[in-house]
DNA sequence: GCCTCCTCCCAAAGCGCTTTGGATGCTCCT
DNA sequence: AGGAGCATCCAAAGCGCTTTGGGAGGAGGC
């Protein structure tokens, strides 16, 4: 039988009254008193009990996420990472963490149904599509939420943690021009999510900036696993003026591309350079490729953490967080990438 | 404000204990209260609070899967399908579903603190391996649990739910023999799971009644992405005397396989045959392919909802399930199996 | 007719926590 | 000196359900 409330105030000789304040950090507590709890607290293992918790304060403790299924989201490689992030926050909070699988049409009355239920204090949203209109959604229901991506237009005004996707392929286009690299190719996640917009939009911008173009018959877009890397390489090579460096969006894509390459008889990082974004997905580290892979780097675990901490803070209301975040990945030179052939 | 139970009982001009028991079951409710008991929730819509009855019960109304980091498990496509199966029904007994991420290697004590925790009432065992030590275990942590697979060795008294991985496999073999087809190839999954090995087992046993030899060579056993199904059966083209037959262990290792098979000049169904074990992926559907595949069929989301409700069931003490369930998967012959060329 | 035994229902006591609405001293100010 | 005002603590009332321990009334046995 574990410790309960009663019995560590009357061990401490106080009355519940006080050890509950002192727990959830009430004023009205001596601080000497409040440092006898939490002593007692260490030394008998107490730990509320959530249920009891959940009935008095009318709080659910758990946050939900809906899941897409159908749609192959569920199957992505890089979705389990993200909720390992997730839950493992959620079980360190000891918060339940409820997945709720959905098909996409019904997404909408799922959400009512959850926000209703009361079973959740907050959700999270992700796999953010352009002006997506599930942000509005979520702010009608007046539930706590919080958005891992950014939508593309609408209002700017919702708690939200990204990476710049722009800055990062920005950089990644920008080291491959000064590598000398004049066509670069993109191979991207699917079109109508807000990261390959972003990240597509930085390619852009880098190649204005020092006068190139985009040739669009160098952009492909898909769910990105390795087989999709090696189709869309494939072609790239079969083109008559192929491209001599390679953006991808996923170290799974890249994976794929790098194959695609070998069997050319291409040298990666000689023949043709390849930067990758890497969410460090633990299947697939960049630095054990054949050729070390250069990539843009931001834990993709780490982010579902840092959004499931976030969501929890606010809910119990403690620990200040910023709204809005934006990370900043790091971009990491290995092997992969060297100066354009001919140069 | 949803209904009480305390205002349903008013309601009715009843005592909350009948209702209570009215709706749990138990057998001291004349059956013509309980039925205006049913009714009049069915009106009101009225829903027990779930804090409540955690509160007042002890159960914690929720079962938990550990699921393991860093091993890519979390990673794979069909992890997140089986998923979709377990919460889906838990959210529809309005179980809370606890994801609890966890490194391979701190597995025990996940298990322990959970089984202490009280934070669950139930738990999932997926992934099996060869005489697994997590079933002992959890047997010695007195939590109800149930598998999803099978053990190999080791004591057979455990719940489970499995297909029938060496009859799928030895039927789909023996089909392929029976096309003609001495020559068979085996891309499997991950050489130390149970199912696996068990679908080794039903290839083997085939050809041995033929009187024909399972050629270790051609046998692979990797993580199945469609990658993996390329790089092995493109081994498999360069031998100097190559399988007119293929099986593959999940769709996603077929993609690669046709790939591969396609990229040689081959055609799939004349050329060389392919069977594959359909998951019923929504990304990949058999009957899509270019060429319409031939599988072995279970639906691993209805195997873990189908696990979800067992588990559940056994918690709430409804319903009878069997203790031990064996699926045996359907052979659906579509486009991509055919004679053995030269016959 | 009386007592026993079911059947069907109820009042009330928890489950373990939070929170309301005071108490009790003390200090401080005028 | 006498409140006002503050800091610190407490008793008790819930939160919404389950469960214990009866109790009323009718059937059945003698």
């Amino acid at each position: 039988m574990p410790v309960k409330l009663k019995q560590l105030a009357e061990l401490l000789g106080l009355s519940q009254t006080t050890v509950s304040r002192a727990l959830n950090g009430y004023p009205e507590v001596n601080a000497k008193t409040r440092q006898r709890v939490l002593k007692a607290v260490r030394e008998t293992g107490y730990r509320p009990n959530r249920a009891a918790q959940r009935l008095a304060t009318g709080k659910a403790y758990s946050i939900g996420l809906v899941m897409p299924i159908a749609s192959g989201i569920g199957s992505d490689i890089h979705f389990g990472e993200f909720l390992a992030g997730l839950a493992e926050e959620a079980v360190k909070h000891d918060f339940h963490f409820v997945l709720n699988p959905s098909a996409p049409e019904d997404e909408e009355s799922t959400f009512r149904r959850l926000a209703a239920s009361g079973n959740v204090d907050g959700l999270f949203l992700a796999h953010m599509r352009a002006s997506d209109p599930r942000i509005a959604m979520l702010k009608s229901l007046s539930i706590p939420f919080i958005v891992h991506g950014r939508s593309i237009g609408g209002s700017k005004d919702y708690p939200f943690l990204d990476i710049d996707n722009t800055a990062a392929f920005y950089e990644a286009t920008r080291l491959l021009i000064q590598l000398g690299h004049r066509r670069v190719a993109l191979i991207n996640g699917q079109e109508h999510l807000a990261f390959a917009i972003r990240r597509k939009k930085g390619v852009t911008r880098a190649l204005t900036e020092w006068g190139l173009d985009l040739d669009e018959t160098l952009v492909h877009h898909s769910v990105m696993t390795d087989g999709y890397g090696y189709r869309s390489m494939q072609r790239f090579l079969m083109q008559p003026n192929p491209p001599t460096a390679v953006l991808c969006s996923s170290t799974a894509l890249a994976l794929g591309a790098v194959r695609a390459i070998n069997q050319a008889g291409l040298t990666v990082g000689t023949d043709i350079s390849i930067i990758a974004h890497d969410d460090v997905l633990p299947m697939l580290k960049p630095e054990n490729f054949s050729v070390p892979l250069t990539t843009t780097r931001s834990s993709l675990r780490a982010a579902g953490a840092r959004v499931a901490c976030r969501l929890i803070g606010g809910i119990l209301e403690r620990g200040a967080y910023p709204d809005q975040e934006l990370w900043h990945p790091e971009l990491i030179v290995r092997a992969s990438t060297g100066p354009a052939p001919g140069k």
